[in-house]
DNA sequence: CGATTTTTTGAATCATATCAACGTACGTGG
DNA sequence: CCACGTACGTTGATATGATTCAAAAAATCG
């Protein structure tokens, strides 16, 4: 279970863990079963924990008053899910999290993360991703102002292939900003076109 | 010039700035006039400094095939301009980042600014910027997929009227992914609903 | 002032949303 | 193992919001 974590840390630091340092997120990084459709976090609460998805796959999204959905992230396997604001700052999420499918993830809290900051290898990996995600989300706010439906689509399936088999379409459809029958004639057009 | 960005960062972390910190600021942030529409970094180059903006705006953007730009961030006094994604990966940007007006910044490199690492509240002050900046970019993404032309017109004006006031209405159009002529016929309807 | 940039307006067009219906697949309980 | 309900995907007709193009008015700058 834990294996899977430890190998992504030494995977997204330079310098590896030591079997110290090993024990210590043993101890705690804590393993959480979701059901489907179970929350993980909930609008108005404050995300008290960080999520690395070891089996599964989850979303974050917002809900209007009309109650639509917005997917703003989607996470598998070897991700995390984690409403980042909500998290460090310890305010109230506007979002929700949930499990798509029956999901592993191991979970610590922010109190618990930083008892861990001796880990240096834990603090580089904890960088990357913020740096990551944050160029993500560039990339993302420009494509939505710059790009067409159609290549907004072309984008995530040539980025993150994995998600289209993961999420039924209306998941996607909402993730790109578009309506599900929007993304269905896309989807239509770009296979004649071929 | 210095004791704004001195001044910055004490506002900005826990602990101040002891004297020769503040000295090793100073010897390290090097002031650089921009004229209007100089470039600060052009597209495929590396973005090998970031700027403090004592006075004047910025904007980053990317261009497409047309030649039209997508207003991807607006800065003003007293924010960064910097394409964190090169900044720190040393990758050729895909954006440009230029002056909108006269204005005067204060600019560090990469390895200037791990130089500085033994600053803590320089250290600091760099997390809570990175984790506000990903906060609003995640807010971006979220009002770009959940709501129409006028609402996010009516959130930037909330959120940041500075913008307004100091940018054309073209360019804000750009930032929200309309047309000048789509925001100036929301802007007549907004007035007249009062 | 003249030149340039910015903003507005109108008309035609295009992309996407909406609403409604139908087909299909899937999984669960009987 | 079948039948039924629910979730998912597609299609068509229509509506709506936003773009495009062209032009003119208004504001700004040297």
């Amino acid at each position: 279970m834990h294996e899977q974590l430890i190998q992504y840390i030494n995977n997204h630091s330079t310098t590896p863990l030591t079997e110290s340092e090993v024990e210590l997120i043993k101890n705690y990084f804590l393993l959480k079963k979701l059901r489907k459709r179970q929350y993980f976090l909930q609008e108005g609460e404050v995300c008290k924990s960080a999520a690395f998805i070891v089996k599964g796959a989850m979303r974050q999204y917002s809900v209007d008053d009309k109650g639509a959905e917005y997917i703003i992230r989607l996470s598998i396997e070897d991700w995390w899910a984690v409403d980042r604001e909500s998290y460090t700052m310890l305010t109230p999420s506007i979002y929700n999290i949930d499990a798509w499918e029956e999901t592993d993830v191991l979970t610590i809290t922010k109190a618990d993360f930083v008892q861990l900051n001796s880990i240096n290898a834990l603090n580089e990996m904890a960088r990357r991703l913020d740096e990551n995600h944050a160029s993500a989300l560039q990339r993302r706010v420009n494509a939505s102002i710059s790009l067409s439906a159609e290549q907004r689509y072309s984008d995530l399936a040539k980025t993150y292939p994995e998600f289209l088999e993961r999420f039924p379409l209306h998941i996607i459809a909402s993730y790109l900003g578009i309506t599900p029958e929007t993304l269905s004639r896309i989807r239509k057009q770009v296979v004649t076109k071929k």
